[in-house]
RNA sequence: GUGGCUGUAGCUCAGUUGGUUAGAGCGCCUGAUUGUGGAUCAGGAGGCCGUGGGUUCAAAUCCCAUCAGCCACCCCA
């Protein structure tokens, strides 16, 4: 068992990096309760099937990036590479279609097999919300207004730009998907490999290819807006103005093209410049057509995701605001009594740390390392007296308090 | 999956054309201070030099393989 190290592309979360974790997933949950988004769990891991079907067959999601095993009673079983699907999947199977429409908060593991990079973890984390029932515009602005305002509270919008783009509804992507192949395919030899790869999957994946030769023929390629028919138009319409009522700042980038299948109508994308080649923080876009391709009712969608780590890496240091108070007794009858002292101050919701070795010294140096705002100083001479010492720990003041009379006494540090 | 760069103490990093006992700063421990933290001073602990093989009298140093991290591609949160 020489140097265990964690597995490829996954990785620990001490304390500190917890504490940042934490501060985005909390400050998310809060913020997208303000628009009525509650917080569900899903399984960590669902049917291959689930993602198969959804996730298309072409992306490289499916097609090289799972975590798939095979159960003991021969069940094909994956862990979740995302959420969405398996929100889908719990809407069909808790039968929620009565209950339109609902949104959805969620946070959790995610596991993608990719060689790992800075924000690019094989076990990594997401927050994400889920929308659902609701084909109005409407809907698709609530839900980025949800994600901007979230980027907002944790500090970070001003590094962020949103990229918006439709996709159009699935006859105008047919549409415009046919004209991508009419146009590529006399070029064919022209584009890379990897370019010839995606005509035959995935034309429209042609247009964010970063090789020289394919952004020299996508720059003339068609335009995907020229395909929307009139409702994508509106639609799309819509969801600008309704953006732009609210005052959130877009950029349509017609190449936004998002990975997964089950993408239609609108993307969007909070982008960075922070952190290298993985400038996505917070993405999404509706999926109309997916739980009816599950096998449910037919049910539009819109959500969103975002990658924890990534977004961690972004915001301030993360202070934590209550105080904390160190609990240091000298003798074996104060170090009983220190005890109960230390139940009595967890009693009021004060968060105490007992010294449990060492000199005073030493004590009061591991107190300081806490960061303690103040140290309890229990001897048994003060035990005697009734009294403990209480020392503010940033002004080195130094004061005597009546036993009974400590809560009050700890009040200033509150 | 492809290409490039990098792996030396808990962390950040030195280490000459291969040469004998591998260093520094920070952190940690002990003491100055047997009941008082931060500052200062003195001392100390801590290394399969990523791993495996090869070349050599001799390898942290050169070669090969492998693993991991980082960067770019791919893709995506």
């Amino acid at each position: 068992m020489a140097h265990l190290k964690p597995v490829r592309g996954t990785h620990d979360l001490l304390p500190e990096d917890m504490r940042q974790h934490r501060a985005v997933i909390d400050t998310a949950r809060k913020i997208v309760r303000l628009y009525g988004f509650e917080e569900i769990a899903t399984p960590i891991f669902e049917s291959t099937e689930v993602f198969h079907r959804t996730l298309g067959d072409t992306s490289d999601v499916v097609t090289k990036e799972m975590y798939s095993f095979e159960d003991r009673n021969g069940d094909f079983l994956t862990l979740r590479p995302e959420n969405t699907a398996g929100v889908a999947r719990c809407f069909i199977s808790e039968g929620l279609a009565q209950k339109v429409p609902l949104k959805y908060f969620y946070a959790g593991p995610m596991f993608r097999r990719e060689r790992p990079q800075k924000g690019r973890l094989r076990q990594f984390h997401q927050i994400g919300i889920e929308l659902l029932g609701v084909a109005s515009p409407a809907a698709d602005v609530d839900v980025i207004a949800a994600g901007h305002r979230a980027l907002r509270s944790l500090g970070i919008i001003d590094k962020t730009v949103l990229e918006l783009n439709s996709l159009g509804d699935r006859e105008s992507r047919n549409a415009y998907r046919d004209a991508l192949i009419d146009y590529f395919t006399p070029h064919k030899n022209s584009l890379s490999d990897d370019g010839r790869a995606r005509l035959q999957r995935n034309p429209l994946r042609i247009l964010d290819s970063k090789d020289k030769a394919d952004r020299e023929l996508a720059a003339e390629a068609p335009v995907l807006s020229d395909y929307l028919n009139e409702g994508s138009r509106n639609f799309f319409r819509n969801v600008q103005d309704g953006l732009m009522r609210i005052g959130i700042d877009f950029k349509i980038n017609t190449r936004l093209v998002r990975g997964l299948d089950y993408y239609g109508q609108t993307t969007f994308e909070f982008v960075t410049d922070a952190l290298g080649a993985q400038g996505t923080v917070l993405a999404g876009g509706r999926y109309d057509g997916l739980i009816e391709l599950m096998g449910g009712a037919p049910t539009p969608g819109v959500g969103w995701a975002a990658g924890v780590e990534r977004l961690a890496m972004l915001i301030d240091k993360y202070k934590e605001d209550c105080p904390v108070f160190a609990i240091i007794p000298m003798g074996q009858k104060a170090a009983d009594r220190a005890h109960m002292l230390a139940e009595e101050l967890r009693d009021d919701g004060l968060v105490v740390d007992l010294a449990y070795a060492g000199n005073v010294s030493r004590r009061m140096k591991r107190a300081n390392r806490i960061g303690a705002s103040a140290a309890l100083i229990l001897g048994d001479e003060e035990l005697a007296r009734n009294v403990v010492q209480i020392r503010d720990m940033k002004t080195g003041n130094q004061s005597e308090t009546s036993l009974d009379a400590v809560i009050v006494g700890l009040n200033q540090f509150r």
